[in-house]
DNA sequence: ATGACGGTGTGGCACCGA
C-alpha cells in the first residue's frame, strides 16, 4: 500500500491538481494539510466519486487538515488530547490493511515564524503535546504512521543554505530536538531508511525562483513506528506537482508500505 | 535590512506562510 502526504495550500485552490494526481498516483491514503476551508466547504461528493473516503478537519482561512482513504476511515479523532487549540492541526483515523489496522495521524505543524515570539513559544508547547499524543496512541496502535507538515528540516542535509539559515525558523536546535523526541518515541523517518538524492526537498518558496533554483526544505515528513518499518519498501518526493501551473510551494511524499 | 510569491478576507491593502 502507499501512503501519501501534500500541503496543498488551499484546497479551494489546488482541489484539480489533486484529483489529477490522485489519477494518475492512486496511493491508498492521502494526508492533506492546510486546506483553508471549513467543513461544509470540503469537496466530499467529489472525492467520494474518485473513490475516496475522507475525515476533515476544516478552519476558515488557515490551516485544516483530511485524510484520504480508499478504505474507510473508523476512529476519528481532532486535534490533539488535552490540549486546547483553537487551530485545526490535527487529524487521526484508522484504516484497516491486510496486516491489521493501521492508525494514521496526520499533523500540519505550527510554523512558528521565529525564535523568541509566542508563536515560536505555542510552537514548542504544541510539539509536547503532540508528542504526548503520539507516545500515548503508540501503546494502542503498534502498526502507526505520523504523517504531516512539521515544519521542521530535521537535519543540516534537509535545507539548501543549513549554515544560513543555522538556528533561524525550520533549522532551530529546539525545533530539532522535538523532531528527534518523536524519533525516540520508536519512530523513523520512512525517507531516511533509503538511500536519497541530494538536496531533497519538499517545499520551496514561491519567490526568486526558489524551485527553479532548488532553494528548498524538507520539512514534510513520514513517520513509521517499529512495527511498521520492517514493511518499508520506499519513500520518495514527487516534484511533478511543483512544475504545473498554478503549484502548491510543497510537494506530495509517498511512502511504499508491503 | 527589506521584499520578493501566493492565498484569504471583505479588500482596495493587511495578514500569514516557510
Amino acid at each position: 500500500m502507499k501512503i501519501a502526504l501534500w500541503n496543498v495550500n488551499s484546497l479551494a485552490v489546488r482541489l484539480p491538481q489533486v484529483l489529477e494526481w490522485l489519477a494518475a498516483n492512486p496511493v491508498d491514503v492521502l494526508c492533506l494539510q492546510e486546506l483553508k476551508l471549513t467543513d461544509d466547504k470540503f469537496p466530499l461528493d467529489v472525492l467520494r466519486a474518485a473513490g475516496y473516503h475522507a475525515a476533515v478537519f476544516g478552519q476558515k482561512t488557515y490551516n485544516g487538515v483530511a485524510i484520504l482513504s480508499l478504505a474507510p476511515l473508523a476512529e476519528v479523532e481532532r486535534n490533539i488530547t488535552g490540549f486546547d487549540d483553537p487551530q485545526s492541526r490535527v487529524i487521526a483515523a484508522t484504516v484497516e490493511t491486510a496486516h491489521g489496522p493501521l492508525r494514521v495521524i496526520n499533523g500540519y505543524f505550527v510554523n512558528g515564524q521565529a525564535p523568541d515570539t509566542d508563536k515560536f513559544a505555542y510552537k514548542m508547547r504544541w510539539l509536547d503535546a503532540l508528542n504526548a499524543q503520539v507516545r500515548a496512541q503508540l501503546a494502542v496502535h503498534p502498526q502507526l504512521a505520523l504523517v504531516g507538515d512539521f515544519n521542521v528540516a530535521p537535519e543540516d542535509r534537509d535545507s539548501f543554505d543549513p549554515d544560513g539559515l543555522r538556528e533561524t525558523i525550520h533549522h532551530t536546535s529546539e525545533e530539532r530536538q522535538h523532531f528527534r523526541a518523536l524519533l525516540d518515541l520508536g519512530l523513523a523517518d520512512a525517507f531516511r531508511l533509503f538511500e536519497q538524492p541530494e538536496k531533497s526537498f519538499s517545499w520551496w518558496d514561491y519567490r526568486q525562483l526558489g524551485f527553479q533554483k532548488n532553494r528548498g526544505l524538507r520539512i514534510d515528513h513520514i513517520l513509521v513506528s517499529e512495527a511498521l518499518r520492517p514493511r518499508v519498501r520506499a519513500c520518495y518526493i514527487d516534484r511533478a506537482p511543483r512544475k504545473k501551473p498554478q503549484p502548491s510551494d510543497h510537494a506530495p511524499v509517498v511512502a511504499e508500505i508491503g
